[in-house]
DNA sequence: CTCCAGGTTCCGG
DNA sequence: CCGGAACATGGA
């Protein structure tokens, strides 16, 4: 496919940075976040409020726009992957989850928007969730022109505390329409302090987050790992716990919830966050492709 | 049409 | 502490 010129004259101008150890479609695929669209060879999303377009060729990015300059941090580029790809166990589930999502990063997202579309999450399939994020983003958040065309931000806390929950529901948000409306505003009243959570250790951030309605264990862990830089923070999904139970606890009866909570804190170590993450892309992209017929 | 999805909350053993 | 049930919506 051949771009026409007045489509590349709109383009902005770029940079090329080194990204070793780095595989973008991996890392905007695997479920953590969800607004990103792929758009020509690259992806093309807002960096909090900046638009930036990355195209990855090999270990180079070629990244233009506004946000490309928070790329290196947004993606985690100096997270050291090869320390925490040798950190997994060495069993077989965890090999083929590896040389599955090799290159895959835990990125640094907005705490906001990481938080409130994991709230939107709960009995919801990605595509659904990318749904809805895209939905109270065009009706709710600020536009951003760029190359032509229109992105619009994540709607903050103060923004969708003051949206009616019929609106909401009309993203298709259905019961979660309550949670993110409350969410919204207790943070926008300042009761809950996002930015402050990042002055507690690990236990005391997960407790603040649970003080949110529709956040509990999963998805308090969801924003520590993927908003708050909590590497070794596991979240339990259906995925993992399947994962789990036909994994470390073939046929043993009685597994309680709690049991795989302590076995995944214990087991996975201190970067038990990517850990579960390669676990969760590799059963998914597995899953999904089987049976064509 | 039926099944199921990155859960949370509330309620009775 | 543990298992169940309700809660909405849409893609496969």
């Amino acid at each position: 496919m051949t771009m026409g010129a007045r489509e590349a004259a709109r383009r902005t101008p770029g940079a090329i940075l080194e990204a070793a150890e780095f595989d973008l479609r991996q890392t905007l695929e695997s479920g953590q976040v969800f607004h990103w669209e792929e758009v020509g060879a690259g992806y093309l999303g807002l960096i909090g409020r900046k638009p930036v377009h990355v195209e990855q060729r090999g270990s180079a990015l070629w990244v233009r726009g506004p946000g490309a300059e928070l790329v290196p941090d947004y993606f985690a580029l100096d997270h050291p992957l090869g320390a925490i790809h040798a950190s997994f166990p060495a069993d077989p589930a965890m090999r083929a989850a590896l040389e599955c999502c090799r290159g895959l990063r835990i990125i640094r997202q907005p705490a906001w928007e990481c938080v409130a579309t994991f709230i939107t999450s709960s009995m919801k399939q990605v595509a659904h969730i990318r749904q809805m994020s895209a939905a109270m983003r065009e009706r709710f958040g600020e536009p951003v022109e760029f190359e032509g065309g229109r992105l619009f931000a994540f709607p903050t806390p103060a923004r969708l505390s003051a949206v009616s929950e019929v609106a909401l529901r009309e993203c298709g948000l259905g019961y979660r329409a309550k949670n993110l409306l409350g969410a919204a505003l207790l943070i926008a009243s300042g009761e809950v302090d996002l930015a402050a959570l990042r002055a507690l250790d690990d236990d005391a951030a997960r407790a603040e987050l649970c003080r949110l309605p529709g956040v509990g264990p999963k998805v308090a862990n969801c924003a520590l790992l993927f908003a708050f830089e909590r590497l070794r923070a596991f979240p339990i999904d259906v995925w993992i716990e399947r994962v789990l139970r036909e994994t470390y606890f073939k046929r043993k009866r009685k597994v309680t919830a709690a049991r795989l909570r302590k076995f995944c804190d214990s087991y996975f170590g201190e970067f038990g966050g990517y850990a579960q993450q390669y676990l969760f892309h590799h059963a998914r992209s597995t899953r999904r492709k089987k049976a064509p017929k």
